[in-house]
DNA sequence: TCCATATATCGATGAACGTCAATATCTAGG
DNA sequence: CCTAGATATTGACGTTCATCGATATATGGA
């Protein structure tokens, strides 16, 4: 066909099936991909509340004793919740005698935060 | 028993069932749960490069016959993240003849980076 | 060494999600 | 009206996820 399209497509760059190329909105797909696993990783509201909860602790911490009846789960799902946290790098863990101790990693949420500028 | 709990627990509150209550975190389930359905909504790779394309494209607003081609998917894939986005009240729609134009709703971004604010 | 407690891991289950093909709906033009 | 093109909706399919019970691991105390 030789006719023009109409009036969109004002975006000079097109879709590359795959690579990182530079999509029009300046975001590569791997730089999507990361910020989105960063973001999964805080879009659970049991997740939200554990990260609230460890901040707002004393002395910045908390032990799997008192978050598990804190949002009212079965351990293992706190003890998973928790293992999610910290893989994305946003709390860590110190073991003190028989309890676990989690903190915020000190940082980390300007990440999320930094992912809309 | 009437024995005192050894170490942890210098978290007075502790969880209720249910409602509302406020747990020691400051953030109750009902504000955890509305940061996380807004969270979801930009937790996919797609939907990010989604945003970043539309607000970085000229007159800050983008069609969807520009958008399918620019993530590489189906258009009723492209569609259906487009509507994800518009009920999380990211974008919102514009219909002009054929097209369906899309721009960021002003200020609702920053909703997200508030959450970890 | 044995037991009780705290936490992590495993396996299963049901729900939610991303994706697409097919189809419906809407709009402009002839 | 009828056709062509753009977008939305539907239905299906495979994957990921949240949750739990059962179990494994580790630590401290008797």
């Amino acid at each position: 066909m030789t006719t023009v399209k109409s009036a969109p497509t004002m975006l000079a760059t097109i879709a590359e099936p795959c690579c990182g190329i530079t999509t029009p909105g300046g975001l590569t797909r791997e730089q999507a991909e990361t910020s989105a696993v960063l973001l999964k990783a805080v879009a659970d509201p049991v997740r939200l509340r554990l990260l609230s909860i460890i901040r707002d602790s004393e002395g910045g911490e908390a032990c799997v004793c008192d978050l598990t009846p804190a949002v009212g789960l079965a351990q293992p799902t706190v003890s998973h919740h928790l293992k999610v946290l910290a893989e994305a790098g946003l709390i860590e863990r110190e073991k003190r005698g028989t309890w676990a101790w989690y903190r915020l990693v000190p940082g980390r949420l300007d990440d999320v935060r930094a992912i809309f500028g």
